[in-house]
DNA sequence: CATGAATGAGGATTCATTCAT
DNA sequence: TATGAATGAATCCTCATTCAT
């Protein structure tokens, strides 16, 4: 109606959206998926019962456009670090580093990822799967194939090396200590997957 | 009252809560916690709706049964492994290798496990642990202390050794291809955590 | 967010809330507390199966409302009537008239309260006597106490009178006839406890 | 089959359904009809769930079985007390004495009455007022009549009289203090239900 | 778009009762 | 007769979702 509306109009919306989704971000990481009170949602927004429904069709797509949203920011976090380092080593530590903050951060977001990779919903599965896609192939690629190609790192096989690299950092996320940071150090576990447990005469690579 | 029917009558109640145990480990596996459904339980074991009662008095009293049952069984089937190996990255191999073919063979069982430790229930997540304390401890001191005292392994920090080493594990164990076998190798992962990415000149564990 | 619809919503809530009140309190009436169906009173007020629980959060907090309700109404039924006349023996007459009428009235709801006066729900017991504490009280005072004060009536204890006096109308109110009518004459009871059992040569208060 | 037995069998059954009627009055007069547990019962009274069944075929008419017991016994306790006093205000007095002790030896059981009388079952409170019909025909004729007849009592209709007597009654036994002793004292009661509540010039029944 | 009353399917749990031993 | 495992109907309550305002 109003000449300027519309933009202004654009904006709450969106951050009506916004809202909605950290919200659910909490309520789905407190809960779980199955758990979650989709009203509470609403409300922990600011808004009446019934008014996810203008925003989201169901809980279930809410749930999916919250995972898509999180793996969006999850991967633009790391990816922004890890372009700064060269070395295939420094940016697995990037990685973890930036990966860690961003939990810290996010940590309702992240509780949340967690609870939808490892939880039994096979559809919630895929959708972390493919919306976490790039953040793999990013590890594929720009940590553990460039670090084969340029001799640093043994030949192993590639996705099977990013999977576990995958692994150890979701498992890392998810112990936290009280306070909600990790409790783990993104160097440690950056350079215990590097050098491996075998102690050895020379550790070259940790210089 | 008939003079032999206790020890019948114990037998059958025994095969009657291991067969309602199974149907509550396929069931949480495939639904979650949350989702479970009770009486479905009920009847996947061969019985009427209401009966799991008369065995558990409550969902959550059977989802924490089941949680010891198979943190008992799985520690147990690891352990017998590891006791055969003497050297510590002997035994971690084994550790992997008897692990991965439980959970090959109970895999509704370790679903549900995965589930329960990533998931959102602080007081199941709390069981898990409690339950799982055993097998931690034994990997903590009986490899990874083992290994660092003969001087094989670099001297870290045991816990946090361990920790990386249940993490790595649980997460290869949820990873499974649609036959239901786990996608990785045991033997591969505990070479990747022996030895680590970085390559050397000479790599002695691997001969 | 309508100009007008927020006292229209209002109306009509109360509306609703009042219908689910007298429909609980012919179920209970019928069924007593335990027996009573939740979902049928949601039912019998013309709703669908959940929506007693949009106004009143448990089975327990619609009765231990329906409880208060009918003794605020009560109490004031009774209350009016006593105002009108001044002397005790008077009071007292008109204590049962107006009681019985209201009983008479509201059947459901007198054999709600005397089925959870007598009931063995330690909580619902309580709630009652609180509910109807000013009812007792304006009997013990300006009944009993003034009657007393005035010589009309015999200085026993007034608690003890005034516990008598309710036991009475609790006990005449549960004599119904099959027309849910009360058996006795509000009257005549009143004569019988101004009078009592025996006879004497003058009946000055009966005249 | 022993040539004994019988006699010997017979007492042991007449003692377990005692056991079980007392176990049933405890648990009705706790829990009401419908919230009782036929189980809890059985256990209660030293045996296995199911074993009610085997002397009363259910829940309802162990209930009513109780009802006619305690009513029976009821009717005994006053019965021979009232025997011994000729004058009609005396056996009132009498009446409630006894009555009274009764009560306070047996409250489960009465406190299961009260709620039988006052509660929602229609056949329960047929049951119970079948079951004392010879208590109330004992004060309407022994003591009302009597009185009448005598000249001691205003000739006020007698059914009236006896259930305003039996409404007292009722309601003073369910006033009990957390001793579990009857509040109110019989000879109180007795002389308010004779002298009514106004003052006269003489009292001469209190004499 | 925001609201929140209404809906009704779904699920955990209880318990009277049956019956084989 | 005593037992107690099994049954399955019944019920309270939750909550995703709809829709009139």
């Amino acid at each position: 109606m109003a000449r300027l509306s519309k933009a202004v109009r654009d904006t709450a919306l969106a951050e009506s959206r916004e809202r909605l989704l950290q919200a659910a971000a909490d309520e789905f990481a407190g809960e779980g998926y199955v758990g979650a009170n989709i009203n509470r949602i609403s409300q922990a927004a600011g808004f009446a019962k019934g008014t996810v429904y203008n925003y989201f069709p169901s809980k279930r797509d809410l749930m999916l456009a919250l995972i898509d949203q999180v793996a969006c920011a999850h991967t633009e976090a790391i990816l922004h670090q890890i372009e700064l380092e060269q070395e295939p080593a420094r940016r697995l530590e990037g990685f973890f580093r930036a990966g860690f903050a961003f939990v810290e951060q996010h940590s309702a977001q992240a509780r949340m990822i967690v609870n939808a990779v490892y939880g039994p919903d096979a559809e919630i599965r895929k959708r972390v799967y493919q919306a976490y896609e790039r953040l793999f192939t990013l590890i594929a690629q720009d940590i553990v194939n460039a670090g084969i190609a340029r001799g640093d790192f043994q030949a192993l096989d590639t996705d099977l090396v990013a999977a576990l690299i995958m692994t150890v950092y979701l498992g890392s996320c998810s112990q936290l200590d009280p306070a909600g940071k990790i409790w783990l150090d993104p160097g440690q576990v950056a350079h215990f997957l590097l050098d491996g447990l075998c102690a050895r005469a020379h550790s070259p690579n940790q210089a």
